[in-house]
RNA sequence: GGGCGGGUUCCAGAGCGGUCAAAUGGGGCAGACUGUAAAUCUGCUGGCGUUAUGCCUUCGGAGGUUCGAAUCCUUCCCCGCCCA
């Protein structure tokens, strides 16, 4: 497949963020479809949380469409810093792995990746393959590369500095480690989201001074989480897994709130600008009502990693739960054998409906338990027979509860 | 190395001998209203409970003073600022 570097660009820059510099990016593709050698694209990751969501999608996208007009992926695990893991502390959700653990969420990862794209042409590599065999020596080298105030100017150092919050010293080599991967691999284009812009372009100074051209930069938007105020993130829980059942999937996006409706559109189901255009227009207008937008959204995606045949059945399962007020299809069946009468409280928790009787209480003293559709409202409430129990514990947790 | 200011519940941040499981805000959960939206309003937000002005664990760690400590003392650890 032959396709112009004019055509690519068209391509490739299509809902993308930033490229810089853009000049030397399409300079690349030029060249790579004159010469007919490749681009090499990297993208780094993370193995300490394996569970992909559609945020990390919007890069995988662009990614995948490097790959169609036949460039190169390189996917760099990052498991030498995830070995060490962060000892300042301040990003708590990041335990140091063992090598085992690195290997085992790296295959995690890449089997997620291989939903979007073909890993099986990309080239792979885990950066303690080099990053462990940099002596001492060779860090001093490549840190007297970046100023202090180079540093500084990444957003978040700054910040913090201004605000005399402390920032220690190994995270300036965080950027540097990132950057010694893109000298490694020779990479000709780095993708990443937005917050990656500054590690990208320091890249690109351990380049020049490696002797090497540059890489061009992609960055892709970060997508909203569900609530809609901060980035999607896995420690936020306002993620969708890739790997989120139909049902879930469905719901989450419903959940969202409106001024999401086209980004999620454009950005999670990939709906062109033109169409996502349109959306806009219609959800302005009020000829299209945000409800049914939404919906519209969520089709969109489950059908895109479900299929048709379950996206239509997430749908109308929805509608009955929600529109109607019915019961989910599946609902799980827990056995307890506890002695009766059981105290409503005890059965929650015997359940795994709720962490502990005080928070089983409290839900319930705000009347958010139902057992058979009726609510209940004493805390002191109890089960005296034997049997199956359909509970309801807030707006979406079921259980059919079988009391032996 | 010296001086000063700090380390509090998910986060920020009050408290500075008892009335403190700890103000207030944010977040979260639940309820009302809805479109599983937003906004708004209400309640809850350590655990256990025979639900009692109850018990247990929590205010950086370890000791101590006291009838009683998040609050005072000793010591250790950690952080920020200024000076060198």
């Amino acid at each position: 497949m032959k396709v112009s570097a004019e055509e690519q660009y068209r391509i490739l820059s299509d809902g993308v963020a930033d490229i810089l510099p853009e000049d030397e990016f399409r300079a690349k593709l030029e060249r790579s479809a004159q010469t007919g050698i490749p681009l090499r694209v990297k993208l780094g990751c993370d193995p300490s949380r394996p569970d992909l969501h559609i945020g990390h999608a919007v890069v995988l996208e662009k990614l995948r469409q490097f790959q169609e007009l036949g460039h190169t992926v390189i996917f760099i695990i990052g498991d030498f810093t995830a070995m060490i893991g962060d000892p300042s502390g301040r990003s708590k959700t990041r335990p140091a792995l063992t090598f085992e653990e690195t290997r085992t969420y790296g295959r995690t990862y890449l089997e997620q990746v291989g939903i979007l794209l073909d890993v099986t042409k990309a080239e792979i590599y885990y950066n303690s393959e080099w990053l462990a065999r940099l002596s001492f020596a060779d860090v001093i080298r490549l840190a007297s590369q970046v100023t202090v105030s180079q540093m500084l100017e990444r957003d978040d150092f700054h910040d913090r500095f201004e605000r005399e919050v402390p920032i220690a010293l190994h995270e300036f080599l965080y950027p540097l480690a990132q950057g010694i991967d893109s000298v490694q691999v020779r990479a000709d284009v780095e993708i990443g989201g937005t917050d990656q812009r500054f590690n990208f372009l320091l890249a690109r100074e351990l380049q020049k001074h490696a002797g090497q051209e540059p890489q061009a930069i992609v960055l892709l938007p970060l997508l909203e989480g569900t609530d809609g105020k901060q980035k999607m993130s896995k420690s936020l829980d306002n993620y969708i897994a890739l790997l989120d059942p139909p049902r879930e999937m469905f719901g989450k996006t419903m959940s969202i709130p409106d001024e999401l409706i086209v980004r999620y559109y454009r950005y999670a189901t990939f709906a062109s600008a033109e169409e996502a255009a349109t959306m806009e227009q219609q959800l302005r207008d009020g000829t299209l009502h945000p409800r049914d937008a939404k919906a519209l959204v969520a089709e969109r995606l489950v059908a895109r990693y479900h299929g048709l045949e379950a996206a239509r059945h997430a749908r109308e399962e929805f509608d009955r739960m929600f529109r109607h007020k019915q019961l989910p299809d599946e609902i799980e069946t827990v056995t307890l054998s506890l002695p009766l009468p059981v105290p409503v409280v005890d059965m929650l928790v015997a359940a795994g409906l709720v962490p502990s009787k005080s928070e089983a209480r409290r839900l319930i003293a705000g009347g958010g338990v139902y057992i058979d559709g009726e609510r209940i409202t004493d805390i002191h409430a109890q089960l005296n027979g034997s049997g199956e129990y359909i509970v309801k514990v807030g707006k979406r947790r079921y259980a059919r509860v079988h009391i032996a």
